[in-house]
RNA sequence: GAUUCCGUAGCUCAGCUGGUAGAGCAAUACACUUUUAAUGUAUGGGCCCUGGGUUCGAAUCCCAGCGGGAUCACCA
């Protein structure tokens, strides 16, 4: 990299860079640093004059002549270093002090340090050093935040593309990010737990898929070169699971990085965490049961309670969630009863209440139009809305008591789907013929082609026990345990446009022309180089900052006339 | 995909109806032995997102593009 490409900080910091190689100082040694105390343990169980080593980033530093002070920022926290040039260097030698530690040490650089624990005058816990060394130094300055004595934050590092797109910066200064992330890890850890104490098996099931099935939703598409087929990035793994189930497992989960290949925005980003357990013997009413004991573990695991904030919502996850059937939450909202009314009946009442519609909805579609307008948002405590329209779930169960819906529920929180679950179809003769029902719905114009897996109707025909299953949007729930009002805020790296790269210093066009031009006079007025080239003002103006910006020509005034000469 | 806002120093942001580019913090140098947004003095630092247009003159006005945010639509 040359150094034109570099700011002047940067610059700085590789030169210091060499001045610590000069004094022998190795900035990347490879010995392991015996870190034996962490920050916030420190703070709360202090211990004064306690022998400590530690380490972290440097995140400020307060250099008062022979004295100095530092703030060391290690996994848990911050802690106050205090380092005086006479205990650190004893002899006629001050160089470590007055040298390493206040000139070529930079903020951000990881430093250890070992002492004994004091309190300052004013009362700061501090680590009085007696010695110190250089773990790695950093050559790009981090942005940093302060914050005043009133507690006002100043130069916080806000802009969300560059907080996503170096997610490790913003984690160093932002210190709030790093507690979505436990939290997200603890959920993760949580759930995985009470599936396990239950007795059920994690599993892993195909990313890569020959028929991409269990969802309806564009995928990925990728090739396989020795078998020369098509492989698909999974959108669901619904169907995998299941035939685990067929295979003679009482219960399995996974959690399931999904892909689609649909638009994004803040609740959607290209690759999510589905959650999926499929539960042998059971039916979508005890799945409603071990879901709401499910979330109020989790809850209680992620935030050591049930209750939650999410934006102006206060939610409570404490078991059990209110059930309402599909038809009474529209009869609630809209007054309309949907049960045993026609197509073009629900067709002109959806119209009716607004809600635009076009000849490819069916029943189903309808109905779910009419839900997802008019009752959906209404939500906000965690509820189960129960029995679906069979057209909206082709792989689920009939509902017992009526061949028109389906055993199925969802979750709503805050108005939004965070948990799906059916009583599974596990007939095999009807799930063909819902699949191919699924084809004719989708030739009326649908692109999202939905393929049938003739491998999953085989294991269905040897038969699958009758089960219960149900699909958790792992991110989302985060984000209700988070309160993040965005997915790209509880993903390390969420998906971003490629970074444009920055095109190399080289001469343009107009750059050459002017250039080349100065080559044969080497020493013109600049009025008449300028009516010698042919060019737009604005290039002339940017062109000629360019070449003396990068000193290859010099611009002066003399006696009121300017010139222009090759350097 | 639609609407709207934004893009200026390492960071956060000013910059009026066009007239030589600004602040705070960060950086550099010096002073200072319990400070804490340390302090004091001095110094350096800019493709004002890109391209085109209007103009004697554009960070500023106009057009197009790129990138990003927000809202909406689509997405079981």
């Amino acid at each position: 990299m040359s150094y034109l490409e570099l700011s002047e900080q940067e610059i700085q910091r590789r030169e210091t860079l060499n001045k610590l190689r000069e004094l022998g100082i190795n900035p990347y040694p490879a010995e392991l640093y015996p870190v034996s105390d962490f920050s916030n343990e420190i703070k709360s169980n202090f211990n004064e004059g306690k022998q400590v080593c530690l380490a972290g980033r440097m995140m400020s530093q307060r250099i008062m002549g022979k004295a100095s002070f530092a703030e060391l920022q290690d996994s848990t926290g911050r802690i106050q270093v205090y380092i005086n040039r006479d205990e650190l260097c004893p002899g006629e030698d001050k160089t470590l002090y007055n040298e390493v530690f206040k000139r070529y040490l930079d903020l951000g650089d990881f430093i250890g340090v070992k002492g004994y624990l004091f309190k300052t005058q004013v009362g700061e816990i501090s680590v009085h050093v007696q010695e110190f060394t250089l773990l790695s130094k950093s050559l790009k300055p981090l942005p940093l935040p302060k914050t005043d004595t009133e507690g006002r934050i100043h130069d916080a590092f806000t802009d969300p593309e560059l907080r996503y797109r170096q997610r490790y910066v913003d984690m160093v200064v932002n210190p709030g990010v790093k507690e979505i992330f436990i939290k997200r890890t603890k959920l993760f850890n949580a759930m995985r737990q009470f599936f396990n104490d239950a007795g059920y098996m994690e599993v892993e099931t195909p990313v890569l898929q020959a028929i991409p099935g269990g969802a309806s939703a564009r995928p990925f598409i990728t090739h396989h070169n020795a078998l020369d087929i098509p492989l698909y990035m999974r959108i669901a793994n619904e169907l995998y699971l299941k035939r685990l189930i067929v295979g003679g497992f009482d219960g399995v989960y996974e959690f399931s990085k999904n892909f689609r290949n649909e638009g994004m925005d803040r609740t959607h980003n290209p690759e999510f965490t589905a959650m999926e357990i499929y539960v042998a013997y059971k039916d979508y009413n005890w799945m409603m049961e071990f879901t709401e004991q499910l979330l109020e573990h989790c809850a209680m695991a992620v935030n050591g309670t049930t209750s939650a904030t999410f934006g102006e919502h206060s939610i409570d996850f404490k078991a059990p969630y209110k059930r309402v059937t599909m038809r009474q939450s529209i009869i609630d909202f809209t007054g309309f009863d949907i049960q045993g009314k026609s197509e073009d009946e629900l067709r002109i009442a959806a119209l009716s209440m607004g809600i635009a519609v076009d000849e490819t909805m069916g029943k189903g579609k309808l109905i779910d139009e009419i839900f997802g307008a008019k009752c959906e948002g209404n939500y906000i405590q965690p509820t189960f809305i129960t029995d679906y329209p069979k057209e909206m779930s082709p792989l689920c169960k009939a509902h017992r008591d009526n061949p028109e819906l389906t055993e199925r529920f969802e979750l709503m929180v805050c108005g939004k789907e965070v948990a799906n679950a059916y009583s599974e179809l596990n007939d095999p003769i009807d799930q063909r013929e819902r699949f191919e029902e699924q084809l004719r719905l989708q030739e009326k114009g649908d692109d999202e082609a939905m393929f049938i897996d003739q491998d999953f109707l085989r294991s269905l025909e040897y038969g699958m026990p009758p089960t219960s299953g149900l699909g958790i949007g792992m991110d989302r729930l985060i984000m209700y345990l988070t309160n993040n009002a965005s997915i790209q805020e509880v993903l390390f790296f969420p998906q971003m446009r490629p970074e444009v790269v920055q095109p190399k210093i080289e001469l343009s066009a107009t750059e050459t022309e002017i250039f080349e031009c100065m080559k044969i006079e080497t020493e013109m007025l600049l009025p008449d180089l300028r009516a010698k080239v042919d060019m737009s003002n604005k290039q002339w103006d940017i062109s000629l900052k360019t070449l003396t910006k990068n000193n290859l020509l010099k611009v002066s005034k003399e006696d009121d006339l300017l010139y222009i000469r090759l350097i």
